[in-house]
DNA sequence: CTGAAAGCGCTTACAG
DNA sequence: CTGAAAGCGCTTACAG
């Protein structure tokens, strides 16, 4: 019966754990934290004691003592975008078995909420951190740079040494459903489109570059719109296309929501799709695949992306792996009956 | 020019920032975190000092000291339901701006996963935890119970003291919905349900309630499936559903998701919506009012409830509120052309 | 209202 | 391979 010391939380600590093991508590840490410079023997002991106890590292004195916590940050646009429900799913069955906690953070594009957030959170010291894209404000640059947490950026790639991605190429995958479309007699191909964040600008240039090769590019069948990604702005994109340019016969949606917006418009109007005109999307979200016709899109590999990127920064984390490297991955065209 | 100690992060620290102000670190401390035993002048110069230096206070070490993190834990099943996106934004919009850094953990519908994510996440001692309904593991309850933080209970009521929660009635407004169908004159109505979790459950209750009420319930048009909930599955309930029932004149579906997919197999088949059956579904989804027809539904109040249940919260983990509440909110019936 | 001391539960850095 | 000491940066508990 001992008695309780002034400001005991009560929790089990590792000096229980060392005591009951018969060796000293750094003995028992670096035993616990699979340091090899243990005795085999010793280390069993521990690992015994630490689990008929019920053990459990209290993580703020380990974050405390080793400036490190073992959350990485994942930094989203958005979570009504499944592209990046799916992504946060795959980086957290990458990292959550391997001892590290996601923990999401959403910008909503807007790069001053992207910057409190790392000024909230990089104070917490993450192991890591996982951004989108490269398109930031200075400042949130530098705050990454300068806590010195490795990072990796995800779903864009890019050509500079020192960086961390993983990705796909925006430019060729619009390119590429251009091309489709193009290969289907479509001559009048329009390209709609919400958001303009850096990777919709990236499809633009893919759609301009094809359609200019083509000599059918026409700056006028362009239709940009900030505002938010959704059905119901899908839907005003297709009829006010159609009304400016009654001669366009295919349509590109920088994304499936406003292509499943405008499929569903041109279902309510009577439009033939893809008699009248052609609809294609991307990224293949739930759903395209049961729209009246199924609507032709771009397959986007982002639970890979969250894979392959989650993979790359445990690499960096354990310092496994020294120089930082780019990973482009593939994308698919699906065609399906609304082109 | 002082040296550099043995171990020191580099980090700007409290002492700092009393050094700067002239105080203790204690009364730094003590102005910082707004308690107000502190002289007025004395606190200014704290933070004054605070301020100019760029001061940032560690959360480890706080965490560590005082037992206590500024992080709370919210539990979801999915975040591909765009129900629960916005639970999490509410909650976020809720609990940031007070200082406290939301935790996203989803538990897929799994005890046992939600059980690995409490195990996990509760040694880091979160200032408050938000869970999505009552059903859950022995061990799960117990965890909680054990671990003393503040809890609220999200999308569901309860009458049990000593239990807070946020939600409203899943049972009556799956009768709601279900009287709306019988008002229009439906005397066969189905009711298609994937995921069978509670609150499902609940809603199916609702379903046989008014049914039996009016005479006309018959087990035989329930079809449950264990499935996840997604746009394809609601087409195949609804092909099931009509294949073996070929009187049904409506169906009533639990989640929007399915309710535009059997909305979308009944433009497929050429079936008359609602003439030759009316659709129904649940929570009023993005994209249920641009369906053709637009779908009649049932709008949850889920960002009310994360703003009220985070509200809530924040009462129980700053001890303004002692005795924790029950919030029960309205929902609404949305009736549009598809029924 | 203010402060010196102790402590939260770990890990690092230094010896051996 | 192992350990005693010190330290990470705060807050609590006790005095005054």
């Amino acid at each position: 019966m001992t008695r309780r010391p002034r400001r005991s939380s009560g929790r089990l600590t590792l000096a229980d754990v060392a005591g009951a093991a018969g060796v000293s508590p750094i003995t028992a840490s670096r035993a616990l934290r699979g340091e090899r410079s243990v005795d085999p023997t010793l280390a069993a002991r521990v690992h015994e004691a630490a689990e008929r106890l019920g053990y459990v590292p209290d993580p703020a004195a380990r974050a405390l003592a080793s400036q490190r916590s073992s959350q990485v940050l994942v930094l989203v646009p958005l979570l009504s975008n499944a592209l990046f429900v799916d992504l946060l799913e795959a980086v957290h069955r990458t990292l959550f078995p391997e001892g590290y906690l996601p923990l999401i953070g959403v910008t909503h594009y807007d790069s001053a909420e992207e910057e409190l957030l790392l000024r909230t959170y990089l104070p917490h010291r993450p192991a890591g951190l996982l951004v989108t894209g490269f398109d930031r404000s200075d400042a949130a640059h530098q705050l990454i740079a300068a806590s010195g947490v490795p990072c990796v950026h995800l779903m864009e790639t890019i050509h500079a040494p020192g960086m961390a991605c993983v990705g796909f190429s925006q430019t060729d995958a619009g390119a590429a459903i251009t091309s489709h479309l193009l290969s289907r007699g479509r001559r009048r191909i329009a390209f709609c489109a919400a958001q303009l964040d850096p990777r919709v600008l990236q499809r633009a240039e893919g759609y301009r570059r094809t359609l200019r090769a083509a000599g059918l590019y026409d700056p006028a069948l362009e239709l940009l719109s900030p505002e938010r990604s959704s059905i119901a702005l899908g839907a005003r994109l297709l009829e006010e296309t159609l009304q400016r340019h009654p001669d366009v016969d295919a349509i590109f949606f920088c994304n499936d929501d406003i292509a499943q917006g405008g499929l569903l418009a041109a279902n309510r109007l009577g439009l033939a799709v893809p008699a009248r005109v052609a609809i294609a999307g991307f990224n293949d979200l739930a759903g395209s695949d049961q729209m009246v016709p199924p609507l032709t899109t771009i397959r986007t590999p982002r639970a890979e992306v969250g894979r392959a990127g989650a993979a790359l920064l445990l690499g960096l984390m354990r310092g496994t792996l020294t120089a930082p490297a780019c990973e482009e991955l593939e994308y698919e065209l699906i065609v399906r009956e609304s082109t």
